[in-house]
DNA sequence: GTCTATATTACGATAGAC
DNA sequence: GTCTATCGTAATATAGAC
């Protein structure tokens, strides 16, 4: 069960660049990036500073490998099949719902993501992609509201901000609980109907 | 009309605790707060390190300072008359729209208030005061569900914390223009309209 | 009020032993 | 893979001249 029985490689229960970034995001979500210091990463994973090093090349390879785990997750509900076909308004209502899905899944590195602010290579990379993903959204919101299916006093560029301003705001508070499935669930619907029952013709 | 032509005391061109808290509010808010060195506001102020210190005891007071200006803002939208009487739902809606014109009008102070991590003794003071903000806006709201006034298929506490989502979301992307005093009312209505039209009875 | 110079500490990263 | 020791830099803050 543990990483210690595994058939060919006796693999040894030490950190891998996976398990490392966890307890690193976990710190950075807790003081921010830029307040974290390689010596607060090293007392809460319980091994030196310089062993840090023996698995990533530095603080900013941590926040590129966060940064990208929820990116691919946001891209990935764009791709799927209900995003792709079917009426405009119907592929919206299901991408907000995949988004808050995908930010509960991954709420650490969404949290993260989130939280850039452009100081470095990395976290301008990640901006102009998180820009990318809404504009994507924005494109399925324009097409919703040329079917019609939009309220028209409302413009869209402002109506995806503050769609997302909701849907975001998540990480700020939501905590996911052992085996609370269902109680997802529920969340996630309340925030698609109180953004689509605002938003929704009729 | 400038500071040199002042009756008594003929005031210098130079900086004041105040118009230096402008400056660093802004550098704080580009690079966030633990990203900004001593050394950049020098470089945006355009006066040596040392001399910051010579207004400011330290980079924690223009936090200190900034966030002060923030919380008084919003405080004082709840200590309004229209605030204190009249039915729940509408004291609720008053105080939306106020938090929100509070947001617009001291943008970069309200700006990094929302951003404090909770790293130092000033920043959980802040956190503190920002809850106890947030915990008056949710009694409002429960009453005004106890008034009926509510669907009754949210819940309030997911109810408040999705709306501040979508309010305090404004500070990611709304820019002031000048004399743009009715676009300003125009956004302001439209936040507001979309909170309530996925909240109120009916 | 502003400056240069500097004290002191903290940071990211590396060297090299085990 | 992990450690101790350390390098070079950048950080906050102070001293003291003008």
């Amino acid at each position: 069960m543990t990483t210690t029985d595994r058939p060919t490689t006796a693999k040894r229960d030490t950190y891998t660049p996976e398990t490392l970034l966890a307890v690193a995001v976990s710190v950075f979500n807790e003081r921010g990036y830029d307040g974290t210091s390689m010596e607060h990463l090293s007392k809460a994973a319980g091994i030196s500073k310089s062993s840090i090093y023996h698995h990533v090349a530095g603080k900013e390879e941590l926040l590129r490998r966060a940064v990208s785990r929820a990116l691919d997750g946001l891209f990935a509900a764009l791709e799927e099949p209900r995003a792709q076909r079917g009426r405009a308004i119907e592929r919206v209502e299901y991408v907000t719902r995949r988004t808050v899905e995908v930010l509960m899944a991954e709420l650490p590195y969404v949290t993260l993501l989130l939280r850039v602010r452009g100081n470095t290579q990395t976290e301008r990379w990640a901006l102009e992609r998180r820009r990318e993903f809404d504009q994507r959204v924005a494109d399925l919101l324009k097409a919703a509201a040329a079917d019609g299916d939009l309220r028209a006093d409302v413009d869209i560029r402002l109506a995806t901000r503050l769609l997302f301003g909701m849907i975001n705001s998540l990480v700020e508070w939501y905590r996911p609980h052992p085996d609370g499935g269902a109680e997802q669930e529920q969340l996630v619907d309340t925030v698609v109907r109180m953004a689509f029952d605002g938003l929704r013709t009729g």
